[in-house]
DNA sequence: CGCTGTAATGGACGTTGTTCAATTCTTCAC
DNA sequence: GTGAAGAATTGAACAACGTCCATTACAGCG
C-alpha cells in the first residue's frame, strides 16, 4: 500500500518513539519488540525501518526520549528545590528511576554493537543532564575549588548511579540495605565535603 | 539417541557451563545463544535443556561461574596485597571487570521475571563476594566503628560498581574521565575517612 | 491522463527459546 | 542370552523475533 495519512515523516517518527516507549516502561527491555510497537500504531513493520533503518535506531530514539524526560524533570526539581540543591539532585535522579524502572534501566540495558559510537544526538543528551550535575557540584564547592567541578560530578554521578542500579536491581534488598537513597546522599555529602577543603 | 558417553548429570552441568562461559566470553550477552553452547560441546539443544530447565537456568548458571572466578581472584588479590587491602580490593575489581568485560557485564544485563527471586545457590554467591569487602571494611575501621562495616561496605560496592560500570560502558569517555579507578578509591577512602569519626 | 517519487506493506529468511514424542543405549533380572 | 525397565539424548515443530526488499498504493505535477 502507499500513503495513506497525513503524517509527515517526522510526525511518524514522534508517534513510533511514543508508542516505543509507552511500550518499553510497561514490558522492559528484554521483551521490548520492535513487531509489537508497529502493531500498536497500527503500521507494519517494515515502516519502522524505513524510519529508523534499524532495532538499534529504534531503541536509540526511545532511549533519547527517556533522557529527555529526565532532563526534564531533574531542571523542574532543581527549579523548586529549597536549600541544598545537590541533596535534591540526588533525589531526583532516584524517583526517576523508581518512577521509570524500565525505561531507565533500559538506557543501560541496550549498547550499540562494540566499536560504534554513540550518535552525537544521543552524546549531547547525556551531556546535557551531565552539565546539569557540573552545574550543582560547582555551586556546592567553595569559589577556589571549582575547577574541581567536573571531575568531582562524573565521579558523584557514578557514585549515586551505582547505588540506584543496586536499588533497583535488587542488589541492596539481597544485601539487606534498607536506605539507599541516604547512602547515596551521605557518600556524596562526604565527598563534596573533602572537595572543599 | 540414548546415553552415549559416560558423563554424570554433573559433569555434563559443568561441561556446559563451561562452553557458556567461555561463549558469553567471546560473544556477550546480547548475542549469547543456547543452541551455540550446544553446537559446541556437540550434544543437541535438548540435552541443555534438561539438565538445565530453561534458558534463565542456564544463563544464573553461568554467571554463577563468573561470580566463584570473581570470588577466587579477589582472596588471591587481598592474600598478596601489600599495605592498603581496601585499594587493592577496589583495583581488583576493576582489573576483573575489565579482563572480563562481557561476562561480568552479563551479570548485570541478565535479570529473572520480575517477582522470580534469585536461587539460594546464586544469592549466596553474591552474599560471599560481599563478605569479603564487609571484611575489609570493617579491617579499615577503628574498632569503636566497626559496627557500621555492612552498612558501609554495600554503600562503597555501589559505588565501586557505579564507577566500573561508568567506565566500562563508554559513559566515563563520553564525559571526559580519564582515570575512573582513581576516582573510584578517592570516594572510597574519603567515605572510610569520615565514618571513622 | 500518465508519470514520478514517496509512503507503506507484508511475505520470506534465518535465528532464537521452548517443548516433547521418539529413539537409543545401559543395566539388570531372570 | 534375552528382554524388560529406565535413563539419556535427540531433533523436528512452533511461535516470535530482527531484517530485508520487491511490490503496491497513493499524491502531486505536467
Amino acid at each position: 500500500m502507499g500513503r495513506r495519512s497525513d503524517h509527515t515523516r517526522e510526525e511518524l517518527a514522534e508517534l513510533i518513539v511514543a508508542a516505543g516507549h509507552a511500550h518499553l516502561a510497561e514490558a522492559g527491555f528484554a521483551r521490548f519488540s520492535a513487531r509489537e510497537v508497529a502493531k500498536r500504531i497500527g503500521y507494519s513493520i517494515g515502516t519502522l525501518y524505513n524510519v529508523f533503518g534499524s532495532y538499534d535506531g529504534l531503541m536509540l530514539a526511545i532511549n533519547g526520549r527517556t533522557l529527555d524526560l529526565w532532563h526534564t524533570e531533574l531542571a523542574a526539581r532543581l527549579d523548586e528545590a529549597p536549600g541544598d540543591r545537590l541533596t535534591a539532585a540526588i533525589g531526583a535522579y532516584f524517583d526517576f528511576a523508581l518512577a521509570n524502572r524500565h525505561a531507565w534501566t533500559a538506557l543501560y540495558d541496550f549498547r550499540l554493537p562494540e566499536g560504534t559510537p554513540l550518535p552525537p544526538f544521543y552524546a549531547e543528551k547525556v551531556a546535557a543532564i551531565t552539565g546539569l550535575v557540573v552545574a550543582e557540584v560547582a555551586a556546592a564547592l567553595p569559589p577556589a575549588r571549582r575547577a574541581r567541578a567536573p571531575d568531582l560530578a562524573r565521579s558523584l554521578l557514578a557514585t549515586v548511579h551505582g547505588h540506584c542500579f543496586f536499588a533497583l536491581n535488587g542488589t541492596f534488598a539481597l544485601l539487606g540495605e534498607s536506605d539507599p537513597l541516604a547512602a547515596a546522599q551521605a557518600r556524596v555529602r562526604e565527598a563534596v565535603a573533602a572537595a572543599a577543603q
